[in-house]
DNA sequence: ACGTGTGAATTATTTCACAGCT
DNA sequence: AGCTGTGAAATAATTCACACGT
């Protein structure tokens, strides 16, 4: 199988970002080259795994010399679409909104908040770089403003409303602050950060 | 195979607080009893999944009626280790630290802050719950107070040292918030939250 | 000699389908 | 009739192991 001709398994594309992060601090090190025993090592993982997940899209290393950094971090910057800035808003501008909106992690990889939503507009938000609206002005500063990605922060109760909305508007995937599961078209994406879940789940693993 | 004789799967176990929240949520609405179509429809999986499940634990439900919630909910809360209060603490009080030590998500689900870490002492923190103190003070504090859990929200560069020390502190399990996967003893367990990650991966499925 | 790319083998997970209880 | 619990079957994911290029 050479370059992506059917669906790519979900949890392959979940695990190139990895390899992605991985790669940058490689380079940040002046290091020009990786072997998957390396890059392995490196994140935890098998040589295999590493080498049959880029087999889905092409043929990125030399046989007897591994990777060529540079070159693979831009073929696997090119997969995910990394290669450019993405439009991204927070609905929801309580504590955990405005931690979202204060963290640089996000920019800091190519996700731009460009505008924050809210069902009332706090009085004291400051920040030039980003539009703050209600969200009955949702559709419209979307569309203006070319985001593509949600990011939500309300109470759970408002979520599902919130979330209908973010699709109406033409929004393609989504980042889910909220302890719930929305139904979605399958066209768009999501991925739900639910510590709670998390640390029940590890509680099964205490007092073992 | 009945009753947990040998490792139930990992991905079992992540699933179980879903059921838990949802059985919940049915509870909330007067239901006495749910059927794993049911529950399957809320939850969008299948019933055979549900129904799978459980089974590696035991025997709850009733044929032809399905399940008591009440008691699948005890049962289940009891293999997650649900029916106590956890103790926590935060390495990090930054302003992700700062959100997650007012986010009330925790303890609503018995997950309780009793201290936070930071390389100094903040002037301002008012929490008469929680115990502020330096990093320094991590491994006597952590013991005295019983803290088996730790949230982890230092920048990135920092988490392997923190978490190196939370191991010795005796912490069983980690919810780590830095864009990092530490290495760890296999004894303890982690679930690292990674919202870039997640954008990035994400990041595939936009302009298909 | 090193290390990729990949079919084949293995292991894990999901789904099917039905006997049997209520 | 309705619905669980579970072997068996089907599907998916990982790992093996090696031919072949550098």
């Amino acid at each position: 199988m050479n370059e992506q001709e059917h669906d790519i398994p979900e949890i392959v594309i979940i695990r190139l970002p990895l390899y992605v992060r991985t790669l940058n601090e490689l380079k940040l090190l002046n290091q020009t080259t990786v072997s998957s025993q390396h890059l392995g090592n490196l994140l935890q993982t098998t040589p295999a795994q590493i080498r049959k997940d880029f087999s889905h899209f092409g043929k990125f290393g030399k046989q007897g010399r591994g990777y060529n950094i540079d070159y693979l971090l831009d073929e696997l910057r090119k997969i995910l679409n990394l290669n450019q800035k993405w439009n991204t808003c927070v609905i929801g501008i309580g504590n955990l909104g405005q931690a979202v909106i204060n963290y640089q992690g996000f920019k800091n990889e190519g996700y731009l908040i460009k505008a924050a939503f809210d069902i009332s507009l706090p009085s004291r938000l400051d920040n030039k770089d980003i539009v703050i609206k209600t969200i009955s002005d949702m559709k419209n500063t979307i569309k203006e403003l070319n985001i593509k990605i949600g990011i939500v922060t309300v109470p759970a109760p408002d979520a599902q409303g919130v979330i209908d909305r973010l699709v109406e508007s033409g929004i393609k995937a989504i980042l889910n602050y909220t302890p719930m599961k929305p139904v979605l078209p399958k066209n768009i994406a999501c991925i739900n950060i639910d510590p709670v879940l998390s640390l029940q789940s590890m509680s099964y693993y205490l007092d073992k």
